[in-house]
DNA sequence: GCAGCTCGATGCCCATGAGGCATCAATCTA
DNA sequence: TAGATTGATGCCTCATGGGCATCGAGCTGC
C-alpha cells in the first residue's frame, strides 16, 4: 500500500526518457507493466505525474517536483546498499592497530603496505605499545590487532606468529668482540648492558635474562632506555653493548655500531598478531586473512 | 530481486527497538513477517545485518553502517512524496501573476491577501504590465495569470471579471465643477485632459474616448503621464482633469483633488483576471478558484 | 484518404512472494 | 525442572507484479 523504490524507479526511467516502451526496455519489464506501475505510483501519490496520450508524454509540474526527489532517494538507497556492502567485506571500514619496536623495525610495515595495497579504503589507526599494555588492551576490546612479543595465550584469544628472529648482540664499532664473525653469548658476561627499561620491555628482558642464565651470568644493566633508537644510540655512544633481534637490528647501521649473531643460542623470539576471537569486525577478518596469506 | 523501501523500513525498526516481536508491531506485521524480511534484506545485501539469539539482538558492524543511511533513504523518499503532493495540491508552487493599475488600485490586493492565507507556502511573482502586453504574456505563457482590463475573449484563454467600475472624474481641488454632487460628462468638453500615456493605457483611452465622443466631444489631451501615480500628481497640480475608475480613484485622495461621479455615463470599467485554458499548474487552479469563491 | 505503423492502456492469466498462523528450538526465570 | 519468551521455520493463502494479446487513438506515407 506504499510507495516502493520501483515506483520510483520507474517513474525516473519515464520522466528520463519520456517514452513508455523505451522505458520499460530500460527496466528489464514489458511496457503494460511500466504502464500500471507509473498509475499505481499515481493513484499512490493522489497525483497526476505524467501527461500522457498516444504521441506525447510529458511531465506535469508534480511530475517535474518528484524528478529529482525520485532520483535523489534511489541514490541514497544505492548509496545505502553500496556502504554496508562495502563494510560487510571489509573494504570500507576502521581498524586500530598497536605495535612495538619488534613489530614495525620487522614484519609490520611490509604487513600494512600488502594490506593497504589491496584495501585502500580501510583507515588504520597505528599506536606504539608495550606488549603487556597490548595484550590487555586486546583482551579489553579497545583495540583491533596487536603486534607483540609472544606467545599470547589466553581464552578468547587468536594469534598468528609474523616473524620468529634469532637474537643478536649489538656492539659499539669499536669494541674488542666487534671483529668475531659471531659472539657466543657466555662472552658478554662482564660486559656493561643496554637494555629496554624493566616496565616496557618486560617480556624481553625475562628472555635476555633466560638467556644469559642458561650461560652462566646474570646481565649487568648499566643503562636504560625507552625504545630501539635509544638503545642503539647509547650502544654507539660506547656506554654498553645490547641483544636484541636479529632482524629488527639490521634496519640500525649507523657506521657506528656492529651487529653480530649470537653463536650458541637458539632462543627464537616471536614477533605475534593477537585479536580478540569474538571480534566480527569484517576489517579484521580480511586483514588476518593477509596476514596468513603470505 | 532488489532492496526496497519495505526492507529499510524494517531494518529500521528492528535496529531501533533490537526487538523483533516489537518492531513487528510498530510495522503492523506479524513477527514471522519481519524476522523474514530481515533475512531477505541480509541475503539481498549479502550482508549480515543483525546479530541475533533468542536472548539478544544486536547489530553488527554493517548494520550500524546501514542504520543511518536506511533512515536518509526513508526520509528522502517521505520527502518525495510529500512535495509531490503538496505541489498537485496547488499548496505548494509558483504563481506569476501580473496586473495593471486598475487591479493594484482595486480587488487584487485583497484577492492576493485572501490567497496567501490558505495557501502560504506559495510563492508569488507579481508583475506590472499594461493590458496589452499583458495578453500577450498570457497567450505565450509567460505568465499564469493577468489582471487587466476586458474583455479578453481569445480561443483558449479563461477569464472572469473580478471587479466592475463606473468612470468617474478627477479634478483639482479648486476646480469649478468640483462643487457639484456629479459631473455630466459633457461639461469637460473644454477641459484640459490629462491621461495615461496611449502605448500602456491604450484600452482605457479608446474607453474615455468613445465615451467622450457619444456626447459629441473629443477630450483635448494637455498631458500624458505614464501611471496613476503620475495622472493623479498632475490633476492636484492643476494641469488638468481626468477620468478614472470608482473604485480606484478612491483610493487616492490628497486634499488636492476631488473625485466626483459622472452623471450621464454608463460605461464600465471589467478588470478581469485572464489565464491560459491549457495551464495545468495546480497553484492556478487553486488560485482560480479562490477568485470566484468569493 | 485510407492502410498501416506506433503509441500507451486494458483484459486476462499465471507465478511469485508477502504475510498470517501454528509451531519449534533455544534460552532465561521462578 | 516447568514455564515463559525469544527469533526461526513450515505451511498455507491470497494479493499482486508482470507477461501476452489486444484495443483505441493518432500520426505517416502511398
Amino acid at each position: 500500500m506504499g510507495i516502493e523504490l520501483r515506483h520510483l524507479a520507474a517513474f525516473v526511467a519515464v520522466a528520463e526518457s519520456l517514452h513508455f516502451r523505451r522505458a520499460a526496455e530500460r527496466l528489464h519489464v514489458a511496457q503494460p507493466a511500466l504502464s500500471r506501475t507509473i498509475a499505481q505510483l499515481e493513484a499512490r501519490l493522489g497525483a497526476r505525474l505524467v501527461e500522457r496520450s498516444t504521441r506525447n508524454v510529458r511531465l506535469t509540474e508534480a511530475g517535474r517536483v518528484l524528478l529529482p526527489e525520485a532520483r535523489a532517494t534511489l541514490a541514497a538507497a544505492d548509496r545505502a546498499v553500496h556502504r554496508t556492502r562495502a563494510v560487510s567485506e571489509g573494504t570500507v571500514g576502521h581498524l586500530s592497530v598497536t605495535y612495538m619496536d619488534f613489530a614495525i623495525n620487522g614484519p609490520l610495515p611490509a604487513i600494512l603496505a600488502r594490506f593497504r595495497a589491496t584495501h585502500p579504503d580501510v583507515e588504520i589507526t597505528l599506536r606504539h605499545l608495550w606488549t603487556e599494555r597490548q595484550r590487555e588492551a586486546v583482551l579489553a576490546g579497545e583495540v583491533d590487532i596487536g603486534f607483540l612479543i609472544g606467545p599470547f595465550d589466553a581464552p578468547g584469544v587468536r594469534s598468528v606468529v609474523v616473524r620468529r628472529e634469532r637474537l643478536c648482540v649489538v656492539l659499539p664499532a669499536a669494541h674488542r668482540l666487534a671483529a668475531a664473525e659471531r659472539v657466543p653469548l657466555g662472552h658478554l658476561r662482564d660486559e656493561p648492558f643496554v637494555l629496554g627499561n624493566l616496565e616496557a620491555w618486560a617480556p624481553f628482558r625475562r628472555l635476555v635474562d633466560d638467556a644469559c642464565r642458561a650461560v652462566g651470568f646474570t646481565p649487568r644493566v648499566v643503562q636504560e632506555a625507552y625504545n630501539s633508537d635509544g638503545i642503539f644510540g647509547l650502544v654507539a655512544a660506547g656506554l654498553g653493548v645490547t641483544v636484541y633481534v636479529d632482524g629488527g637490528a639490521r634496519r640500525y647501521r649507523p657506521a657506528d655500531v656492529v651487529v653480530r649473531p649470537l653463536a650458541d643460542v637458539g632462543v627464537e623470539v616471536a614477533t605475534t598478531a593477537a585479536w580478540r576471537a569474538d571480534n566480527r569486525s569484517p576489517v579484521l577478518a580480511r586483514f588476518v586473512e593477509a596476514l596468513s596469506a603470505d
